[in-house]
DNA sequence: AATGTATTGGGATTTTGTCCCGATATATGA
DNA sequence: TCATATATCGGGACAAAATCCCAATACATT
């Protein structure tokens, strides 16, 4: 027997995932939650083992990754595998270092939920294919962006926030050639010829803060 | 006696929707399925009266636009409620467009389920509210952007595809100094300061084809 | 004491951006 | 058909930003 906890604020999803566990008779579903508060709550009380808790990212309140911690705070070995709507590398990452035994995008849960699950009873973790390069993709930039000093990094940011040259030479008290000169430098470090390029890196890896 | 279809590739959905109209006696849903194929199959065959379709909108196969259309075509009368998990304005208008009876965030469908298929009964859109503010911002952006001649939209196309203003020109045979009057023009015309900015805004309002 | 790296900017040149203006073409409407 | 509107193309004159190379200073590490 397999026991699980579901944690949602989408009462169809909630529905939805118990119905599909309940097609395989050795699963059981222990308790659904719609929010943090409650299964946070409910766990530190409950002395039957779970598990796996599948947890929604985007909750109210204190959210996925609050929870999880909390949660793997108190019971490291637990397994829980995230689910989430938003593909978003950094809620991936996050995730995975926090210690989640997984990440399913919504959108292909049904076929990979079986998988996942066996992942995290094995002590593997499983990440959705399609959010895998993007992934990848991300930790390219990343070691690009990592090459920047700490004045670059400041400037860039400035810059993909929408702040002029002039203007971010103003704040920093920098001459704008200190200022051109950066910029010139930051792209060639991240292999970029134009603005717009910049912009689409600063979003993935969303450098502003 | 209400009746439904729902048409969602996932299970989860599926589920979940359907248990959450089986909360109200006078609702029925009439059939379930998992893509636009099947839906307009059954459709086409079935005579019973089906007062709203429940439709997700990204689906494999010909998904939920082509199906509605095809639908719609079929029985303009057909009250079809859109869901989506992709807050994508461009898609609401589409659907709204298309002649659907509302546009559903699969974020707040329970909250606003009863009210949507209230609306659709008595001939009224329903659109979550949480997208409605997303639909106005671009509706202003749309009209900037109607007010570009044909030649500014193609050369802020490049721009925002990433190309150079000297390439840009090398591509279109014209003058660098036309395209930099262009690009100044585009600017002003659509209340931008910075690059910035029109990226920003060609993200949202997706220029790039 | 020496090597490495970060930070700051000048010099010189090229590329872009801005604002104003004129020439030409093509509709559109009265 | 003539006038007016709009689109398209670019020059002039400047201003701003970018590029590439180089030099001075500071600081840390070995």
């Amino acid at each position: 027997m397999i026991n699980f906890l579901i944690v949602d604020d989408h009462d169809i999803i909630l529905d939805g995932l118990s119905n599909l566990l309940k097609t395989k008779p050795q699963y059981h579903v222990e308790g659904v939650f719609s929010s943090g508060e409650d299964v946070y709550q409910f766990y530190s009380k409950h002395t039957k083992n779970i598990d796996i808790i599948f947890m929604d990212i985007t909750m109210a309140g204190f959210g996925g990754f609050e929870t999880t911690k909390r949660i793997l705070k108190r019971n490291p070995k637990q397994k829980i595998l995230i689910m989430s709507m938003h593909d978003n590398p950094l809620f991936i990452e996050r995730a995975i270092d926090l210690g989640v035994s997984g990440y399913l995008s919504k959108n292909d849960i049904t076929q990979d939920l079986f998988t996942a699950i066996e992942y995290a009873l094995n002590n593997k973790i499983f990440i959705s294919p399609s959010l895998k390069k993007i992934i990848e993709n991300k930790k390219l930039n990343d070691k690009k962006i990592q090459s920047l000093t700490a004045r670059e990094i400041q400037i860039l940011k400035m810059i993909t926030k929408g702040k002029k040259l002039t203007e971010t030479a103003e704040i920093l008290n920098l001459s704008k050639k200190t200022i051109a000169n950066n910029i010139s430098i930051i792209k060639s470090k991240l292999d970029i010829e134009t603005d717009y390029e910049l912009f689409a890196l600063s979003k993935t890896n969303e450098i502003t803060e």
